[in-house]
RNA sequence: GUCCCCAUCGUCUAGCCCGGCCCAGGACACCGGCCUUUCACGCCGGCGACGGGGGUUCGAAUCCCCCUGGGGACGCCA
């Protein structure tokens, strides 16, 4: 039997990251197995659909690298693949239950059945329909109609039954009929189906052969299986993921703080970074490998691995991973996605030489853990205006040969003839070192501060060989002028 | 409240199915050292866990039971 599976989120108007990694594994299991990965977008609650939400996940998606063999953009053998446009068919289907007599229409209300709910819970018992519209005759219906009454389906939960299933990753799991809350709805009262009623036909009808969810749907299994069965349709394989905690080991919402995956990327994690971080959630390689790529992740995603215990969402990990693939990045890809961040924080990214600009990637990028800190270790490169930082100048002025050393290692710029070189430069700062008696941190940090403002960065002599003679003389100016100013 | 799921370092986890090789391994974080005339990187080292109690067994992180703890679900949401 070919492998298909599905990612059915729900267009909620972001891409929770909960959601990515049951894309992504959806995605992995598909591609390990040669299978086909499907997107359908459940929008039967229409007071949710939107257009901009489902470009939403398209884009999450995309930018992961999880590309879909079937879905609403691309089509495939089984569409429509949008509930929406699926309406005709869950008629069909509603048509058979009520031939079978599986269905009965019920005509609580929302409030009423809600006031039940309290009563029930306040007496300790759990919360469950009654059955109460079960055996209602035909004068009574037309009584509740006449009232102005809409009814919703029931679909009709038997008695006594055991229902089990074995899931993938959790084993064999039974649940007792009684247990699942009475008949379920399965057509609103307003004519729409509901999710647990056009998941089965969805997924019957796409042929789906393994269900790959959040474990948050474990309750909802059993009623999809007597679904199945009603309907004759083969079950699938389950497979439920353990659910995604915030630090709190509460079930990771937006309060945790950033929950999706737009988030992420906004902030400059790189997607291979992510990806990567969230496929080691819940799931860990054989070999230990833990740095891999979307070619390795499949090669090594095997379902049977997945842990079964939840994961507390924890970026610190997915930080260093990041810093990892910044700096392994291929540097004119790195520089692709940088110059966004460089044009945000105010920067004129066309007067730069492409050339120059990727060295000037090369050799900060080990400082930056997310792309958005990138124009931080840059600015240095890039602005010669800078304003010199009060531990900086307070730490020149506190001794007069600080100070002396950046107006002497000026002075022997000013005379430079020939290229700066790092080698240059360097005997330039020995000969400053020799004539003032200065040595260690009383040299190379006021040589710093007159060039960046700044008591920590790169290499001096990298960074001067990239800003040439001119750039390194405006920059002291600049530098000496605000010393100056602060010593008076 | 009822049912379901889960339980190894702070975090992600290996080991658990098929008991001994585990006085529990790796990674991140943290701490210390080295390197570097700064910071970071890198390298080396350290700290650090089988929730508790009963069994079974010559022997249990691994199997069984109970407790505790955590999570989830109980919708005309998905």
């Amino acid at each position: 039997m070919s492998v298909r599976v599905r990612f059915a989120p729900s267009p909620t108007g972001f891409m929770h990251v909960g959601n990515a990694r049951t894309a992504l594994f959806n995605f992995l299991f598909a591609r390990h197995n040669n299978g086909t990965f499907i997107l359908r977008i459940e929008d039967t609650d229409i007071e949710r659909h939107s257009e901009e939400a489902v470009n939403v996940i398209y884009e999450a998606l995309k930018w992961m690298g999880l590309n879909w063999d079937e879905g609403p953009d691309v089509g495939g053998e089984y569409g429509p693949y949008r509930q929406s446009e699926r309406l005709d068919i869950y008629k069909k289907y509603v048509e058979e239950l009520k031939g079978k007599g599986l269905v009965y229409e019920c005509f609580c209300t929302p409030e009423e059945l809600d006031t039940m709910r309290k009563e029930q819970l306040e007496r300790g018992e759990p919360p469950r329909y009654t059955g109460k519209c079960r055996d209602l005759t035909e004068e009574e219906k037309e009584r509740l109609r006449a009232e102005g009454r809409k009814p919703v389906l029931r679909f009709k939960v038997p008695e006594d039954r055991i229902i089990s299933f074995n899931d993938l990753i959790k084993g064999e799991i039974e649940i007792h009929s009684r247990q699942l809350g009475g008949d379920f709805v399965i057509v609103r009262s307003n004519g729409m189906p509901v999710y647990n009623f056009v998941v089965v036909i969805d997924d019957a009808l796409m042929k789906i052969s393994h269900v790959i969810r959040g474990e948050d749907h474990i309750s909802n299994t059993p009623k999809q299986i007597l679904l199945y069965e009603a309907l004759g349709f083969p079950v699938p394989q389950f497979a439920h993921l353990p659910m995604i905690l915030g630090t709190d080991r509460s079930k990771l919402s937006k309060r945790h703080g950033s929950t999706s995956v737009k988030e992420f990327r906004d902030k400059g994690y790189l997607s291979e970074a992510f990806t990567n971080f969230l496929a080691l959630l819940g799931w860990y390689p054989k070999d230990g490998k833990e740095i891999l790529s979307m070619e390795e992740l499949i090669e090594r995603f095997d379902i049977k691995d997945v842990n079964s215990a939840p994961a507390v969402f924890d970026t610190t990990k997915l930080n260093w991973m990041n810093q990892v693939y910044i700096r392994n990045y291929p540097i004119d890809k790195l520089t692709d996605l940088v110059i966004p961040y460089l044009e945000k924080a105010g920067y004129d990214v066309s007067k730069y030489d492409r050339e120059w600009l990727e060295k000037v990637v090369e050799v900060t990028r080990e400082y930056f853990t997310v792309l958005a800190d990138a124009p931080i270790y840059m600015e240095m490169f890039l602005k010669d205006e800078f304003e010199v930082e009060e531990g900086a100048k307070e730490f020149v002025l506190e001794d007069e040969t600080r100070l002396k050393v950046i107006e002497n290692f000026y002075n022997r710029m000013k005379i430079l003839e020939g290229e700066l070189t790092p080698g240059i430069f360097k005997q330039i700062v020995k000969e400053v070192g020799k004539e003032l008696k200065a040595k260690g941190k009383n040299l190379f940090m006021p040589v710093r501060i007159g060039l960046t403002g700044r008591m920590k960065g790169v290499e001096l002599d990298i960074l001067v060989s990239l800003l040439g003679k001119e750039r390194v003389l405006r920059r002291i100016e600049n530098s000496l002028k605000q010393l100056n100013e602060k010593s008076n």
